[in-house]
DNA sequence: TTATTTTAGTTGACTTTATCAAATAAAGTC
DNA sequence: GACTTTATTTGATAAAGTCAACTAAAATAA
């Protein structure tokens, strides 16, 4: 009783390509900007995290801790970010925007925003329709099997050459 | 004459960081296979490109032909792709796989399948359905986009910092 | 024809990105 | 108070990626 509906396995190889393509483009605002990927993602994270700690990053976006302690300290040598013993443990530090690091953001946020807009600037309103209906019926449909692998352990890398 | 429908910008922002971590997911085939993305993408695009030559795959993976150079140097080294010196121009040379090559991205593409299998095991039918269909949609919503800017020229990178 | 320019691919030198284990220092536990 | 665990940093290195110079073949133009 296989599913009659086309197989699914293609289709998604397929859509991965094509959206991987759409992602590449989007994420341009980042390769044109004075930052690091890296950078990016820990400035956004630091942005929308409370009480914000290295370790916590290190979680959410899975970040070998030594990189991400350099990581951190680039950014704080640029005055973007900073950092704020915890009293309650001393082992910790808060980390937070600056005013600069803010202003920064706020602009990486505007840029992220302008791509998006070349990508669907000339679609008409029945595209930009469909592709919020698409989205949202992925998400729905994913979102159990996404949480699902988020508890599961981590593979290790398996053979050496 | 704003748009009626929820703000498209955020809704995308929000797929993106969605369906980037399925995409983590689904290509930890990689990660965990003996082999580098790099070498895995170039096993992928000669598998499937005719008359394949260094030039064609720089072009379509955008990668640095200095780079792909050495990665097909060491495919090469590990007897998975040959390559053969062009009649009509002695300056290219045509890729393709070996034997043993073959075997290996077939192994790939089954462990690939294998780790979508993983994504969609437990989705029930309607599910299915709603995966297919909304990748339907967003394909179709943004396939005019798609074509659009990979026509448009590469923007440079912007300042020093 | 041969001189000049373009093209395909390679190589060397280097930078950036990422990993891993050891070190440090504060907290927690027995 | 000795032992362990935890949060972060540092040093050493490896892997990934970039860039410009180089070689050799082709195409073009004088």
């Amino acid at each position: 009783m296989n599913p009659v509906h086309p197989p699914l396995i293609p289709a998604i190889r397929r859509f991965n390509r094509f959206y991987s393509n759409i992602l590449g483009f989007l994420n341009q605002y980042v390769t044109n900007s004075e930052f690091s990927s890296a950078e990016v993602c820990v400035l956004l994270e630091i942005g929308q995290t409370e009480n914000c700690t290295s370790k916590k990053l290190a979680r959410e976006l899975k970040m070998d801790t030594g990189y991400l302690s350099r990581t951190i300290k680039r950014l704080e040598k640029h005055n973007l970010v900073a950092k704020k013993r915890s009293e309650k443990d001393g082992r910790s530090y808060y980390l937070y925007l600056t005013e600069e690091g803010s202003d920064s953001l706020y602009k990486l946020m505007e840029l992220s925003d302008e791509q998006i807009g070349y990508l669907t600037a000339e679609l008409q309103e029945k595209n930009k329709k469909g592709l919020l209906e698409g989205m949202k019926m992925i998400e729905d449909a994913l979102a159990d099997s996404l949480l699902l692998f988020k508890k599961k352990p981590k593979l290790a890398k398996q053979t050496e050459r």
